[in-house]
DNA sequence: CGAAAGCGCGCC
DNA sequence: AAAGGGCGCGCTTTCG
């Protein structure tokens, strides 16, 4: 660590890390790098402690194991882990503040879903592309990193080689320029020929070359049109990249942590909407030839419900001609028939046998009662974060489980109209940044339409979503010549996704979000892609049009929101709460009953100081609806 | 046979 | 004239 400080480390210096298995890593700092191979984590949570660095990792995915708290780590989720690392936030320890996540930096440069070494070291380097890595895991995500979670411990002591010539000649970049694939397999799981010393000195080097990408993408970053800097003197860009990569760093905690369920609640709400748990197959046929019961008696017995085809045909042939048998359809069919609403019931009774019922209750919460699944800080579109495990799709009715631990309480925090607001910033729209001054938005746009309220929002919602039929149409055109500069940056934005082809040797540059991510689109030399080479291309170009025009605002709310969720985190430290669900514009905080008001004042200043820089110039006020309480549900919205 | 697509729906 | 974005999940049907 005196090497460290001596190298000259300091508060938000980069330090580039790579995890060698369990029990070896290696930092690189400046020219400088070190390599160890015992208790790992430990080092980390020094240097952290010493200098609270920014942290390079190519992934977060595999040195997150690095992270996992040493103290509560119950979850399951780092199964096989040795769980020492860094402290996670609330446990009076030390959680990583500063991060820069070559992976998620890469995707908001470029866009689309991969970022693996290879593919972040090939961008860097102006090289195209290199062929994908093995896949490893069943759902298809590229995890190469994850692979040292299960790799064998490097020994601590003998098997000491030689530091030397198979490391020299075996380097880490191929004759073509790019990152050899076995190589980086190697150097992660430690299963380099060689000893400790010949392992550590590739993960050395590996770090180096982490630094060297972070200062390419950094450059890149700061070289993209319309740099909007920020009062800081820093290009939105490159906030926009720091505080993806913290989200990355959320997003595994979240994953670790889990959300608090009360099971007792859990078990008794699934029972009152499907009756008991069924104790073996047999109830569980029985229980369900009894939920379809009173619906097939009037459909007949030969109609299987969960086949939309089967279903389509005994709705018409009781009268009832239906192009799909989606429940708004036949909500629209109330009264027309004695079946619908038996139908609608078995539509929702369905839905949480099937998805949220027992079997989920048993598969995602454990038994310290959290439901937990997997994170990532982005998905592959405009860049929202995504959760597994249904955590993003709870039900209303079971949000009467989610129950604050003894002692704790929820800080329920959501953004009011974030959508609208941020397309007031990224358009620049004078008239709707002066709606944004109201509480609700909504009303002055109403006014200022001459229609109701509904209506204005049906009417802004469209416009962001592309919808132009039924009302919202009528509703549209006024928008239209209200807020002209919204919604001239809506079509722009619509025009670059339905553009089948640019003109052959030009290239146009790519559709980003306010704050820089590439938003992707696929490439339509002849006006159609692979996938939809089938369909009508006017409806797939209408298609992608929509997407991009959507694209541009939810993106870009997806990235305040996380700046703002990566702010929060950070307050909540010294507080001793933790954030346990992001849902794209509402924060969940389990914090200690006694700090609840601290927090709530903490989360407002987060929103202040975050849109502050986000916003800056724009005239924009963004709102937080902010309620404490022992139950989610209970929780105003 | 397993993988992928399509449907429908929960949430935002 | 009509034209509604994103995600994950479980089910059925179809594809290769």
């Amino acid at each position: 660590m005196r090497a460290l400080a001596a190298a000259g480390a300091g508060r938000g210096s980069p330090v580039a890390v790579v995890p060698v298995g369990h029990t070896g890593v290696a930092l690189a700092h400046g020219g400088t790098t070190w390599a160890y191979s015992a208790d790992p984590a430990a080092v980390l949570r020094a240097v952290e402690a010493a200098f609270s660095p920014r942290w390079v990792w190519w992934t977060i995915r595999g040195t997150g194991s690095l992270l996992a708290g040493a103290g509560d780590d119950r979850s399951g989720a780092d199964a096989g882990s040795t769980g020492r690392g860094l402290r996670p936030a609330g446990d009076g320890g030390t959680a990583p503040a500063l991060c820069w996540d070559l992976a998620a930096v890469h995707r908001v440069l470029h866009g689309g879903r991969r970022d693996d070494p290879g593919a972040v070291w090939a961008a860097v380097r102006g090289l195209p592309p290199p062929p994908s890595p093995p896949r490893h895991r069943s759902d298809g995500q590229l995890d190469l990193l994850a692979t040292i979670d299960e790799s064998p411990k490097l020994p601590d002591t003998g098997d000491a080689g030689r530091v030397g010539d198979d490391v020299r000649a075996d380097g880490p970049v191929g004759a073509d320029g790019q990152l050899r694939p076995g190589w980086i397999e190697e150097t992660l799981r430690g299963t380099a020929a060689g000893g400790v010393d010949v392992r550590l000195a590739r993960a050395e080097r590996f770090a180096e070359l982490a630094l060297v990408a972070m200062a390419a993408q950094e450059r890149t970053l700061r070289a993209l049109p319309d740099p909007r800097v920020r009062p800081t003197g820093v290009p939105l860009a490159v906030l926009t990249a720091r505080a993806e990569s913290a989200a990355e760093l959320l997003a595994h905690e979240l994953a670790r942590r889990g959300l608090p369920v009360h099971r007792p609640t859990a078990e008794r709400t699934i029972a009152g909407i499907i009756g008991p748990r069924p104790r073996d197959e047999t109830g569980r046929v029985t229980a369900r030839q009894a939920r379809d019961a009173p619906v097939l008696r009037h459909l007949g017995p030969s109609v299987d419900l969960r086949s939309p085809l089967s279903l389509r045909a005994g709705l018409a042939a009781v009268g009832i001609d239906v192009p799909d048998t989606r429940s708004w359809r036949l909500t629209a069919l109330r009264g027309a028939h004695p079946v619908i609403e038996p139908l609608l019931a078995w539509r929702r009774a369905e839905r949480i046998a099937t998805t949220y019922g027992f079997g989920w209750l048993d598969d995602h919460v454990g038994a310290d009662g959290r439901l937990r699944g997997g994170w990532r800080g982005s998905d592959g579109a405009a860049g929202r974060m995504t959760a597994d495990a249904g955590l993003h799709s709870l039900p209303g009715d079971l949000r009467v489980a989610v129950i604050a631990e003894p002692g704790y309480r929820f800080v329920r925090a959501d953004l009011g109209q974030i959508e609208p607001r941020v397309l007031a910033v990224v358009s620049g729209d004078p008239e709707l940044a002066r709606a944004t001054a109201q509480d609700d938005l909504y009303a002055p746009v109403a006014a200022r339409l001459r229609v109701d309220r509904p209506t204005a929002k049906v009417a802004v919602l469209a416009a962001m979503y592309g919808q132009t039929s039924g009302a919202a149409g009528q509703a549209l055109r006024q928008m239209r010549r209200t807020y002209p500069v919204a919604l001239a940056y809506l079509d722009a934005a619509e025009a670059v996704g339905r553009e089948p082809a640019a003109p052959a040797g030009v290239t146009r540059p790519p559709l980003r979000t306010f704050g820089g991510r590439r938003i992707p689109l696929p490439v339509r030399p002849d006006g159609t892609d692979e996938a939809d080479g089938a369909r009508d291309p006017e409806r797939v170009n209408a298609s992608w049009g929509r997407f991009a025009r959507n694209a541009v605002v939810q993106g870009a709310a997806a990235e305040l929101f996380k700046a703002w969720a990566v702010t929060v985190r950070q307050l909540l430290v010294p507080l001793g709460g933790e954030i346990v669900l992001c849902l794209h514009d509402e924060l969940l905080l389990h914090v200690p009953t006694e700090r609840a008001d601290e927090v709530v004042a903490a989360t407002r200043r987060a929103l202040d100081a975050t849109a502050g820089y986000w916003a800056a110039g724009s005239g924009v006020r963004f709102v937080a609806d902010i309620t404490v309480s022992e139950r989610w549900s209970d929780a105003k919205s």
